[in-house]
DNA sequence: GTGAAAGCGCTAACAA
DNA sequence: TTGTTAGCGCTTTCAC
C-alpha cells in the first residue's frame, strides 16, 4: 500500500508537504502540488481511509440495519439508501437482523465503536412486540445519530420516515367501498407491528363512516406457523359473498390473487383486490395487482437525507418525522 | 467516546497495562484484569475499530458488490453472505454496481484504500458483455483477495464461487424431453452473461442428443427496451404448438405461467414450463413453477468461506472454483 | 513555501 | 507485573 510517507521520500519533501500538496493547500506551491500528484497518480496512492476517518472522527459510513431482506420492501430501502448514501460520498455497513431483537443490539453494539457515523434503521418485529427499544435509546444516548424508516416507536425520540399507513388503508377501503363492494375483508399478517396497526386501523375507520355499510369489519389475521396460501385460499373458497380484499402486507395481496384465478373468480368483477407494496413488487401476474404504492424509493432517499442533516448539523434540535406519501394505483384488480 | 486512555486515567495504571489487560494477557494479574474489566463494563467501553483496524491492517469487513439487489438471487446471496460473514465476525459493505462498470470500478477503488480485506462479487452485465475486466484485475493486482460468484470471467485469476450452469439446463431440458415434448422453446434476457450463454448451450446440447426430436432449437431472447410480458405473450399466442418452456433467467419462467392461465393453456398437461430460481422467488403462484433451483444461500456461504480461508491464508496459491450443485425441483407446472 | 511535531486510539516490543 | 515507547497513516498547528 503505498502511503504519504513513499510519496514524501521519492520526491524528498516532508510528509506534510505531500499532505497539504494533495489537499490543494494554499501553502504549497502550484509546482510542488503538480509534482506531488503527479507521482500520487502514478503510484496509485489511495488516501487511508482508516487513517482519515480516526483523525477525524468521522467515517463517511452508515450502518444500515434491515429487518428481512428478503422482503422486497427493505431490499428497494437498501437500494434506494445505498444509492442515495453513494451520491453524498457514504458507504453502508449492511446488518440484518432477521426481525431478532439479539441481532439487532448485537448490530448496534458492534458498530457503535467508531464504524459508523449514523445508523439507518427499520426495527425488527420481535422488538416491536416486546417494545424493548432500550438498545437504540442506548445508541442514541452516546450522541449517536439514528434514523427510524417505516417500523418506528413512540419510545425513540429521533428523526424518522413512515408513510401514512392510516390514510393509506382509509382511501383504499373507502375506494372499495365506492366501487359499492359490500364485504370487504383486510388480510394481513403483520397486525402485531406499528404499520400494521396503523393500516388496520384505517381499514375499520372507513367502514366505520361508511353509512351504507351493514357488513361488520372482518379481519383474516395470517398465522405465523400455518401456510398464508392455505388461511386466504379457504377464506375465498368458504365465502363466496367476499367482493372486496384489501391486504396491508406486501405478499397477501398475490396469493389473494392468484387463488381467485384459480377459483374462477371474476377480477375485478366480482371481486375487487388492493395490495400493499411498493410498484414493482410481484409485478408479474395478470392481471395486475391495484396496489397502495409505498414510494419506498422515496422513504430510502429521505431516510438519508435526514441522517446527513443531522451528521451535518443541519437539523433543528427537535426531531423530524417525514411522511412519505403513498399513492393508490388503480391497475386491474379494481374497477 | 470512552477510550483506553480514560479508563487508564481512572484506574492510575498505563494505558498499556489497561490494553494488556482487556485482552487477557497473562502478563497482567488477575486481580488488575478484573479491576480494569469491571471499569471498562461500568463505562460501557467499546475498542475503536478504526484503531485497531489500523493498527493491525486489518478490517474484519468485507466489500460486497452486487449488480442488483431488486434481484431477489442477489438479494438472498447478500442474506447469505451476511449471515456468513457477522458468524465469522465479519461486518459487510454493501455496494451496488447497478449493472454498470463505472460504478463497480468506482466501488472497488473506494474500497480498496484500506477499509476491507477482500471481496466478494458478482460482475456487472456491462462488464460481462465489454469483456473489460481491468478494473477488477487491479485490485488482485494489489494483493486484495476477490471471490467471484455466479458471474464470473476466465479473464480473472481468483476463486470462484458457481453453479454449474450448463448441467442444470441439460438436465432440465432433458426433463422435458423425457416427458415427451416436441416443441421446447428456452427463453431468457440474460444470453449475454457467462451464466445464460452456458444455460443456452446446455439447452442445444440436450437437444442436440435428442434423436427423436423433429422440431429444432428455439431462443426467445427478450429484447432490453420492450416488455418481457409482452413478447412473452405473444409468444404463447402465436403458436400453439409449443408444449416445453425453459427460462433460464430469474423471472421469464413466472411471466410464463401467468400468460399460459390466462390464455387457458392446460398446465403441465398441454404445457411444460421450468424455471431458473431459488426455491422461493415468486413462490406465491399457483400452480406452482417448477425451477432449476441455485441453492442461492449455499452461493453465499461458500464465498464467505471461500475468502475467509484466502485471509487466513489457509489455501493454497492456486486458485479455487467451487461449483454449487443445482437440483431440478418439480413442483405442479410439470408432469 | 516547507517541515517538525503532536495526536486520533490502539497494540506490542522492550525496558524496568 | 507494570510502564515506556514507537508506530499504524493521516491531518493540522505552529515554527522556520
Amino acid at each position: 500500500m503505498v502511503t504519504l510517507k513513499h510519496l514524501a521520500e521519492q520526491l524528498s519533501v516532508s510528509i506534510s508537504t505531500v499532505s497539504k500538496a494533495l489537499n490543494n493547500s494554499d501553502e504549497i506551491s502550484p509546482d510542488t502540488i503538480e509534482r506531488v500528484k503527479a507521482l500520487a497518480k502514478h503510484l496509485n496512492y489511495k488516501p487511508n481511509k482508516l487513517a482519515v476517518s480516526l483523525k477525524k472522527s468521522k467515517t463517511f459510513t452508515i450502518g444500515v440495519i434491515v429487518p428481512n431482506i428478503l422482503n422486497h420492501f427493505f431490499a428497494k430501502a437498501l437500494y434506494a439508501i445505498e444509492m442515495e448514501a453513494t451520491k453524498h460520498g457514504y458507504n453502508i455497513i449492511t446488518c440484518l437482523s432477521n426481525e431478532t431483537r439479539s441481532k439487532e443490539d448485537n448490530s448496534l453494539q458492534l458498530l457503535s465503536n467508531g464504524s459508523v457515523d449514523g445508523f439507518i434503521l427499520s426495527i425488527a418485529e420481535e422488538t416491536q412486540i416486546k417494545d424493548n427499544i432500550e438498545h437504540i435509546n442506548d445508541i442514541l444516548k452516546q450522541n449517536i445519530p439514528i434514523v427510524l424508516f417505516d417500523r418506528v416507536s413512540d419510545l425513540i425520540a429521533c428523526d424518522k420516515v413512515i408513510i401514512d399507513d392510516f390514510g393509506a388503508a382509509f382511501e383504499a377501503t373507502e375506494y372499495l367501498l365506492k366501487e359499492g363492494r359490500k364485504h370487504i375483508v383486510l388480510i394481513g399478517d403483520i397486525e402485531e407491528l406499528s404499520v400494521g396497526k396503523l393500516r388496520t386501523n384505517g381499514y375499520l375507520k372507513a367502514l366505520e363512516d361508511a353509512s351504507d355499510y351493514s357488513s361488520g369489519p372482518e379481519i383474516l389475521s395470517l398465522k405465523r406457523g400455518e401456510s398464508a396460501e392455505a388461511q386466504i385460499e379457504s377464506l375465498l373458497r368458504d365465502d363466496n359473498s367476499i367482493d372486496g380484499i384489501i391486504a396491508i402486507d406486501n405478499v397477501s395481496g398475490v396469493i389473494a390473487l392468484q387463488k381467485a384465478i384459480k377459483h374462477k373468480r371474476k377480477v375485478p368483477k366480482d371481486l375487487s383486490i388492493i395490495g400493499f407494496s411498493d410498484e414493482n413488487v410481484l409485478q408479474f401476474t395478470d392481471p395486475k395487482l391495484s396496489t397502495v404504492s409505498q414510494h419506498t424509493f422515496d422513504i430510502g432517499r429521505a431516510s438519508v437525507e435526514l441522517l446527513l442533516a443531522r451528521l451535518e448539523d443541519r437539523t433543528p434540535k427537535t426531531h423530524t418525522t417525514k411522511t412519505i406519501k403513498t399513492k393508490l394505483i388503480l391497475r386491474d384488480t379494481t374497477l
